[in-house]
DNA sequence: TATCTCACG
DNA sequence: ACGTACGTGAGATAG
């Protein structure tokens, strides 16, 4: 008996490149996507031994039915794959496995497995296993042809046979057809029948075997039920015939060439080193091949569970102590529960328990010891378990060395920041990734001890084995001070920020909440009754069918699923019908009423009235904070409705004040000083206002002639220019055409020639290096630079202007940070910092600080970092964040 | 969970 | 021809 394994290549790269989160290695290419494929390869020959191999793809080019690949276009967590140039790569790895790869011009994936699972069917003498992602497979399935439907992206196969399917759905592999034909698939595009789901396909399949059965016995059914199948009846035909898969295409293959006669080890080995797959060249050992890699031996590791009896004995090794990894819970640590912690000292792990650090005299030394500056442990994010300790009362201090921190600097653009995605990248022993311990988000579950211990002792261990390459490669990108003098202290100081926190009066935020709430009914009323009906303000589907279809006001732009109706459209259409003012006036209030008041008030702390915000060092791909639970980054200022928002943020002591300090134009200053534009510096040296000197210059006017629309216009190409600019985008900032914009950009850097020069020379060293870099040598990898699609390629080369200038102002403030978190304490100050909003910092300051404070805080700022233009910060203080503006 | 909208620098 | 300004987080709807 032969075994043909067969896999359906476009379902499985699809899965395997856009379900995962995705990592590149040095060259820009998916690793762990063509990682993935690869275990997955290399299970379906140990487990299945096949004798015949075939991977089929859709003729002739990289195409997904699915709609997520478009979606990366406009996407912003995610940096877009360039799936046409990772595609063969995933080609030459099927070949250097050996395996025959087929498409047939005319015919998709689907065509050439149904018509080779029919013909394994008819011979008899041949046992086929289709893995593919797609349950449309399972209509495959028989005596002969089992159906593999991977799980979890592709690391997890399901086997079907027509048992299980008959178990799972009551249903044979052909009805499969059927009940696509009625519940249909947005993501083939398939209809079905609008309003049946799973579930009611599969009552009246069971009922009625067929769709055929379905519609002829529509009579039988009841309500609203026998509406829908009557009405799209044939929507349900023509939903079973796109569902069927067509085995009858005329295959240019023989069975001979799917033969499989495994692979060649140099061969494969080569492809893995090619692709850095340390972890799998080591444990394969590919004889012939050459350069095995550089790992460290692994080490066998004890683990001890300690208890109440065992605490002196993990007491006596603390000095030895060397990796710390402290278990927080849930998203935000603020609430995190701490359920363990485990220390590695020599080879020895010690799991503890964290009710026992919690109390008991026992363990007094073991909280001395977390507190004590006088230790050398490595751990992965100090800065949340510092806040989930200081809740618990600890102090935790003597972190040298931050693995999730470092994963950041090496790649701030990498999403899988977790340990266990850091030891696959650097070769260390494989790590279950916490979801599969712990289950996720509210399911969230704490295993028993023994499942507990071995995983944080799994984890510690791999954050021992993370820190001397990880030390390596900050040192060899010149990042070893970044890391040691700003981002690890910083992760400190952002901890006391935040679990300091800033008060809230409450009582006037329900107010004002109230006050909003009345004026929201009453607009909501006058649209209702303009539109002539009630219909849920909320649903932009619902407005978009009121304003265009009801009033038959124009349309101004499509979103990927219906009319826009966002504020720009609104805007426009604001002449055309007196019932727009009221919805975008109805917008501003709802967003203030349920982000910042209802919202804001979840997260006020009844015990204390504060807030206590999460700041993530790791998450933005600039170096720039960013801030959740609340976002205290983004409350209102610009319009005066909700800046009295920020009444609500008082000093948390009474005759205290609030104190801000923001960088004047820092971006301008920094763009200044890295371009070394002459007339930008000049204008910083003498303190003029930036916008109307480059209205100015780009102008050619005097002073006295800049007026007011000059300034604007020339403010918003000074914002462009920081992001990178483009025509297009000016254009639609300034609401001209596109050729009055390049008009505009082509003055300004025939004026601003220093600014031409770095945009050029940036973009330039970015296609040569593959990254860019901040003053402080923060990095940003841009892989697309290079990229044939001129999207992809062009927001790189936005991405390379923008990056330097935000990034360093991020780098400065993060700096002052750090610094004034030093003056504070050495000029034993009772004033706190509690807020960072990218150029602003805010303070709490008691009555006889706040002069020292008004000059202290700018001129920390305003020497943080030495430019060649300087910096300026200007300050203000009041009863709350209001008034202190 | 994806999409749209909108708040900030 | 391509069709976006750079960087974030949160709330509501809809399937």
């Amino acid at each position: 008996m032969s075994k043909l394994i067969l896999i359906d290549g476009n379902s499985i790269a699809y899965r395997a490149f856009f379900a995962l989160p995705l990592l590149s290695n040095s060259s820009g290419l998916h690793t762990n996507a063509l990682y993935g494929f690869t275990t997955m390869l290399l299970k379906l020959l140990e487990e299945q031994k096949p004798t015949h191999f075939l991977i089929a793809f859709d003729a002739g080019k990289v195409t997904f039915r699915h709609t997520q690949y478009a979606e990366y276009k406009g996407g912003r967590s995610k940096t877009p794959p360039e799936l046409s140039e990772q595609f063969p790569v995933l080609k030459d790895l099927i070949r250097s496995f050996g395996i025959a790869q087929y498409e047939q011009e005319g015919y998709e994936a689907d065509d050439i497995i149904g018509t080779l699972t029919r013909l394994a069917d008819e011979s008899g003498d041949m046992e086929v296993i289709v893995v593919s992602g797609d349950k449309d497979m399972l209509q495959l399935a028989s005596d002969k042809v089992k159906i593999a439907i991977t799980r979890k992206g592709i690391s997890e196969v399901e086997l079907h046979d027509p048992a299980l399917i008959k178990e799972k759905y009551g249903l044979v592999p052909k009805q499969i057809i059927d009940l696509k034909g009625l519940m249909g698939d947005t993501s083939d595009n398939i209809p079905g029948i609008p309003g049946v789901g799973e579930k009611t396909a599969l009552k009246l399949l069971h009922e009625y075997e067929t769709v055929e059965g379905v519609l002829s016995h529509a009579d039988e059914l009841k309500g609203k039920m026998k509406e829908k199948v009557v009405e799209h009846a044939d929507s349900a035909r023509m939903s079973k015939e796109l569902a069927t898969i067509f085995r009858n295409m005329p295959l240019e293959k023989t069975w001979d060439e799917l033969v499989y006669q495994g692979y060649d080890g140099p061969t494969l080995g080569t492809m893995f080193r090619k692709l850095e797959f340390k972890s799998l060249l080591e444990k394969m050992d590919f004889s012939g091949s050459e350069g095995a890699g550089d790992l460290p031996p692994k080490a066998d590791i004890q683990t001890v569970e300690v208890d109440d009896n065992r605490v002196d004995e993990l007491v006596a090794v603390l000095p030895q102590v060397t990796a710390l990894h402290i278990e927080v819970v849930g998203d935000n640590p603020h609430h995190g529960e701490i359920i363990g912690l485990a220390l590695l000292a020599g080879d020895t792990c010690y799991y503890v328990p964290f009710a026992l650090v919690q109390q008991g005299e026992a363990s007094a030394k073991l909280r001395d010891w977390l507190e004590t500056a006088d230790k050398s442990v490595a751990v992965y994010d100090q800065h949340r378990a510092e806040i989930a300790l200081a809740w618990a009362g600890i102090h935790l201090r003597g972190v040298s060395f931050d693995a999730l921190l470092a994963g950041y600097l090496l790649d701030p653009t990498e999403s899988a920041l977790w340990l266990s995605g850091l030891a696959a990248k650097y070769g260390l022993p494989t790590l279950p990734a916490d979801e599969e311990v712990f289950g996720k988000g509210a399911k969230f579950k704490v295993p028993e001890t023994a499942i507990l211990s071995e995983h944080l002792c799994r984890k510690v261990t791999a954050i021992q084995g993370l820190i001397e390459p990880m030390k390596r490669d900050l040192e060899s990108n010149e990042m070893h001070q970044l890391f040691y003098e700003l981002e690890l202290p910083l992760a400190g100081v952002l901890a006391s920020m935040e679990k300091k926190g800033i008060q809230v009066d409450t009582a006037a935020l329900k107010q004002y909440g109230a006050e909003l709430g009345a004026e929201i009914e009453r607009i909501v009323n006058a649209i209702y009754e303009a539109a002539g009906t009630e219909f849920n303000l909320n649903s932009p589907k619902q407005l978009g069918e009121i304003l265009f279809e009801k009033l038959q006001l124009p349309p101004v732009k499509k979103t990927k699923t219906g009319y826009s109706t966002d504020a720009e459209v609104l805007e426009k259409l604001e002449p055309h019908h007196p019932v727009i003012g009221h919805i975008l006036l109805y917008r501003t209030l709802a967003k203030l009423q349920s982000t910042y008041v209802e919202g804001l008030l979840k997260e006020v702390r009844p015990e204390t009235g504060k807030v206590h915000t999460y700041y993530k060092q790791t998450i933005a791909a600039t170096g720039r904070l960013s801030s959740q639970y609340p976002n205290l980054q983004n409350i209102p200022i610009r319009l005066e409705e909700g800046r009295k928002i920020r009444k609500v943020f008082v000093p948390s002591q009474p005759g205290w004040s609030i104190l801000t300090a923001d960088y004047s134009q820092i971006e301008l200053r920094v763009l200044a000083h890295i371009s070394q534009d002459e007339r930008l510096m000049e204008a910083f040296v003498n303190n003029m206002d930036i916008h109307t000197k480059t209205a100015m210059d780009v102008f050619g006017v005097a002073e006295s002639e800049v007026d007011s629309n000059m300034r604007r216009q020339a403010k918003a190409v000074n914002f462009g220019i920081v992001y990178g600019i483009s025509d297009y985008g000016l254009s639609q900032n300034l609401n001209i055409t596109r050729k009055d914009a390049a008009a505009f950009i082509e003055q300004y850097f025939a004026v601003f020639q220093g600014v031409r020069k770095y945009m050029d020379d940036i973009v330039q060293k970015a296609r040569e290096d593959g990254y860019v870099t901040t003053l402080l040598q923060r990095r940003r990898y841009l892989p697309e630079i290079k990229a044939s699609n001129f999207n992809l390629r062009s927001f790189a080369e936005r991405t390379a202007m923008n990056t330097p200038i935000q990034g360093t102002a991020a780098d400065i403030i993060k700096l002052a940070m750090v610094q004034m978190d030093e003056r504070l304490k050495k000029e034993k100050l009772r004033s706190r910092m509690l807020l960072q909003v990218h150029d602003e910092l805010v303070f709490e300051v008691p009555e006889d600080e706040i002069e020292t404070m008004k000059v202290l805080v700018p001129q920390v700022m305003e020497s943080a970092l030495k430019l060649d233009v300087p910096l300026k910060a200007d300050v203000d203080s009041g009863l709350n964040w209001y008034e202190a503006k």
